[in-house]
DNA sequence: TCAAAAGTGTTTGGGTTACACCCATGG
DNA sequence: CCATGGGTGTAACCCAAACACTTTTGA
């Protein structure tokens, strides 16, 4: 930007330019992501993210762009996203000259999403994150693009930075360690899990609220309105 | 791209793509970021971050573009480069009804880049990387972009990862110290850095060589070339 | 013999793990 | 009163900071 004229948006031909959505849960004790089969070519038959294509006359920013393709494709409302990158170059996509994706992910329930076939995609399904990074057969980068995605989760729930909209409302302090576990893929001890939990003071609780069972009722917690300074995408 | 017809490749107006550099160097004991001052609107006379658009018929993919517009721009061979993130929507830049840029980031040693005038960037110079971030007259959102590129920057020689390149192909362990001091913005202990940097084993010891002086010799290490194994992108 | 910088060893403290132990409730 | 999960305390351990110390050269 620095550079460029004002006639340079227009001389220079522009890349294809699409949005491609990392959504992550929680479910069996581990982290899934979300797949779909695709329908037609290229690489018709085989699993990749979902996504849809940049509209610049519908979409105020990237982040918009994201919320409307998983709004259309699979009638998900999404909370909290972040930028996983950018890819682009020649050979991506044989569809364009020169193809260019840019990446988020989106950690949510299970339950918002109905594994039900979108547009060109059929058979949505969730898939062990870790089993897809590592999966050679999935169209396009994807591979590749997951694997960054699950380690930038991952990342953020070692440092104790859980994104809002994922878990519910309120909690109690196991169950969130139990997510922990699924999603870091390691047992974590209980003990030192609380001590740091409120050393950071990402929780706090919610006064009167206990989760009663067959055992001592269980302090409930919500997430803390944190200024989280980070200073990525 | 699981979804776009051929057909949406063409139909669909595309944004205007930039490519954005943040280059990084040490000089004075501190991190610095080359900026240059914009001769023309929109911006004019306010510092930016040097960049280019990006050309399908020119770069093959997104690196190869950053290559190109840092040799065209400020006749610099980049080393290793890392992407920041992209940034992109309707309003970033007047010249264009949509516009995204894709940053990267690279460190380089100071002589590498003559500090003189580009094409439509005059007084390009190094500017410590703290204020330039902190700086809100700086052009179009380019505080922010130099701010999570120190951050990418600060975490990686945190995790003693340090890009090739960048260092003379032999130095000290204090050489490596100091410029670790210099980027992090803290003092680092000599017996701790030294033993970690071996148990790392980022470093390897060039067997005869050594640094004299008015002192006891010092040994030379180079990088040693480890499978970084960073799912990045 | 002194200055200067390389290189080593030893102590201390913060923080995490592992694990044992109490607490409160429903059945 | 027992099973079940919530919650707490303690010792072991790991890692890095702090800092004093020895080593090796040139002047």
């Amino acid at each position: 930007m620095a550079t460029a004229t004002a006639s340079s948006a227009t001389t220079h031909p522009m890349p294809f330019v699409r949005l491609e959505l990392a959504l992550l849960t929680v479910a069996e004790g581990a982290l899934q992501v979300l797949l779909g089969r695709r329908s037609e070519n290229p690489f018709a038959g085989r699993m990749a993210l979902p996504g849809g294509v940049l509209r610049v006359d519908l979409d105020a920013d990237l982040e918009a762009g994201c919320r409307r393709v998983a709004h259309e494709r699979l009638g998900v409302e999404l909370p909290a996203i972040t930028q996983v990158g950018a890819v682009g170059g020649k050979k991506r996509d044989p569809r364009a000259n020169w193809a260019l994706s840019v990446v988020y992910r989106c950690l949510l329930p299970q339950a918002s999403v109905q594994a039900s076939p979108g547009k060109r995609l059929d058979q949505v399904r969730w898939v062990p994150a870790d089993e897809a990074a590592a999966d050679s057969k999935l169209a396009f980068d994807h591979g590749r693009l997951i694997g960054a995605a699950v380690d930038a989760v991952r990342l953020e729930f070692n440092e104790l930075r859980f994104p809002h909209g994922f878990l519910p409302d309120v909690f109690t302090l196991t169950e969130l360690k139990e997510t922990s576990e699924a999603v870091l893929g390691r047992h974590l001890d209980k003990s030192s899990f609380r001590r740091r939990i409120d050393a950071a003071g990402v929780v706090q609780p919610v006064d009167g609220a206990v989760r009663t069972g067959a055992n001592r009722p269980a302090q409930l917690y919500e997430l803390a309105r944190l200024a989280t300074e980070t200073r990525g995408m």
